[in-house]
DNA sequence: CCCACAAGTCGCT
DNA sequence: AGCGACTTGTGGG
């Protein structure tokens, strides 16, 4: 697990032999669960793991300001058929747009999946890379969010969007 | 197996 | 304008 520290606090990356498949927001309060420290597979920290490092941090760092990532790092998401489709429709979200979950389930073909984009959403290991809070409920409303629903707000702010 | 959920639409009052 | 039922995928009792 590596911190990424940030204005907003210090995130934390997991990665994969993939690619970047964990990413969360700063523990808040009480200390985080221990995990373990994660080494890595053993020696060599990789010319690669120190790439997908800095590029998911200056990555972070666009999103974090409201503005659309130059670069992203390879993500491993490790999820079911269903959620990774989720995912995928969410990376075509640009910056400053928004989407419905209703929106959401007719781009992956399921219009009537409406609610299981939510549970995809909540399960995102990628949260700002994969842009959930730009998804909101059908009538503007601001819906839910994994983070806290200050952040959502907080990033849709920061990327123009008026709720 | 039944329930809840970051939803949405339809039908009925 | 509000309420109930049915819809899908997933995880928990």
């Amino acid at each position: 697990m590596q911190k990424i520290v940030t204005a907003d606090g210090e995130f934390m990356a997991r990665y994969s032999e993939k690619g970047l498949a964990e990413l969360n927001f700063p523990a808040r309060g009480r200390a985080r669960a221990p995990v373990g420290r994660h080494r890595g597979p053993a020696g060599k920290t990789s010319a690669k793991l120190r790439r997908w490092e800095r590029v998911t941090k200056a990555a972070l760092m666009s999103i974090l300001a409201g503005r659309a990532p130059e670069k992203f790092p390879p993500l491993d998401l490790d999820g079911t058929d269903f959620q990774i489709r989720v995912w995928h429709a969410l990376l075509k979200i640009p910056t400053g747009r928004t989407k419905s979950y209703g929106e959401v389930a007719r781009a992956i073909g399921k219009p009537k999946a409406v609610r299981a984009v939510g549970g995809a959403c909540g399960a995102n290991p990628v949260p700002l890379l994969i842009p959930c809070h730009r998804v909101l409920a059908a009538n503007g409303k601001i819906g839910g969010y994994s983070g806290g629903l200050d952040w959502k707000r907080k990033l849709l702010a920061r990327e123009g969007v008026k709720a």
